[in-house]
DNA sequence: AGTTTCCTTGACCCCGAGGTCAAAATTCAA
DNA sequence: TTGAATTTTGACCTCGGGGTCAAGGAAACT
């Protein structure tokens, strides 16, 4: 788990490039779809010399998951009980729609993932993401008792919020073959989601 | 496209065999990450008799995505200009929910395959899909001009349909890692996606 | 029963892909 | 500038996986 960081100026370039070719590559194609070579020609360099920076395939996956996993709770942490109810809910929609925005490759290599039966993160939803859901569902169930939020299932909320946030990212390509031209995507959703949240939370 | 149909009855009995365990292997994994052993071996026949039914991987995989694309539109066809609207779209959620519920590896296979950038059935979204969607989403904008929905984009009315139910059928372990035992996905998921769009279409 | 057609299989071919290695090229330190 | 450490590469190994083929077994028709 603790790896030692990169020290030269040259391993610190080459391990980002390869970071972020492998992350192209296999949120495009998935685990097994992906290649060494295809990640080594869009990393610039040649096969052997990417498995000199890190020692295998695998590997390479799991740096990415790894690194992913906070960036992807990140937005759901800074969800504030301190905060107005549909405020901090409606936040976190449009946290989250930002991400699926600025990050689609991240969030298509978590969907693969789970997909495919997330045989590689099944130990981090487990220790890592359930509490943390368990802990915000808390949150919202106690709005919910004050009043201060329509009654809701918490969890299916919050799995609503990932599904149509994600589903920008995951299923862009059918949502823009659906809507055709001349269309901004994540502009419209920001607007319709935003309305679907506050019809549902509107005490 | 036009199949000569199987005719002799062990053909029809190794085809409907082929594709079942084709289904089960492609969903789970992907195109590339099955493997036509994989295959052959769940439809209990050796890989070269499995091949003298198809003529490839290609084609096993083609023969899928064909079928899928039929029932995985019905619903939204079933959707009636003459009827109620909140009940009609209520009545799609419900649809398109038991499809997640009742062919999960059809909706895996579906998301395998847009997530990768449809490479195979983008010429069906383009023909098939766009136009139906089209259809119902003028359908959805009528009823909303006669002041018998809320206001509502419908096209990402309609994604949100697919995203929020689609997501319990691929995003299936993360539901269960997250809920834990004891839950019943789908039927609370009925209930919360009823209250959800109830609220968000309320004239 | 005999023959034709259909079904099944073991052995094989080839290529792509993950990974190794030793040696060459480059960078760095003194 | 020279020696040590680091980086890069071409050649190679192995194996899994898609696909072929010729020949053996079963059905089916007459």
């Amino acid at each position: 788990m603790t790896r030692a960081k990169p020290k030269t100026r040259i391993q610190q370039k080459n391990s980002e490039a390869i970071l972020k070719a492998a992350l192209e590559v296999f949120s495009q194609a998935g685990f097994r779809g992906a290649t060494l070579d295809q990640i080594a020609d869009r990393a610039g360099l040649s096969k052997p010399n990417l498995l000199y920076y890190f020692p295998s395939k695998e590997a390479i996956h799991a740096e990415l998951i790894a690194g992913l996993l906070k960036v992807w709770l990140d937005p759901l942490r800074a969800l504030d009980a301190g905060g107005d109810p549909v405020a901090e809910i409606l936040g976190y929609v449009r946290r989250k729609l930002e991400l699926s925005r600025d990050f689609p490759r991240e969030s298509r290599l978590f969907a693969n993932e789970v997909l495919q039966g997330a045989p590689r993160i099944d130990a981090a939803l487990q220790g890592e993401l359930k509490p943390l859901v368990d802990d915000k569902a808390a949150v919202i169930a106690a709005w919910v008792a004050e009043g201060r939020l329509a009654p809701v299932d918490p969890y299916h909320l919050i799995f609503s919020i990932w599904a149509t946030t994600q589903h920008y990212a995951d299923f862009d390509v059918q949502v823009r073959a659906v809507l055709g031209p001349g269309h901004d995507p994540f502009a419209e959703a920001g607007a319709f989601l935003e309305t679907l949240y506050r019809r549902m939370l509107a005490a």
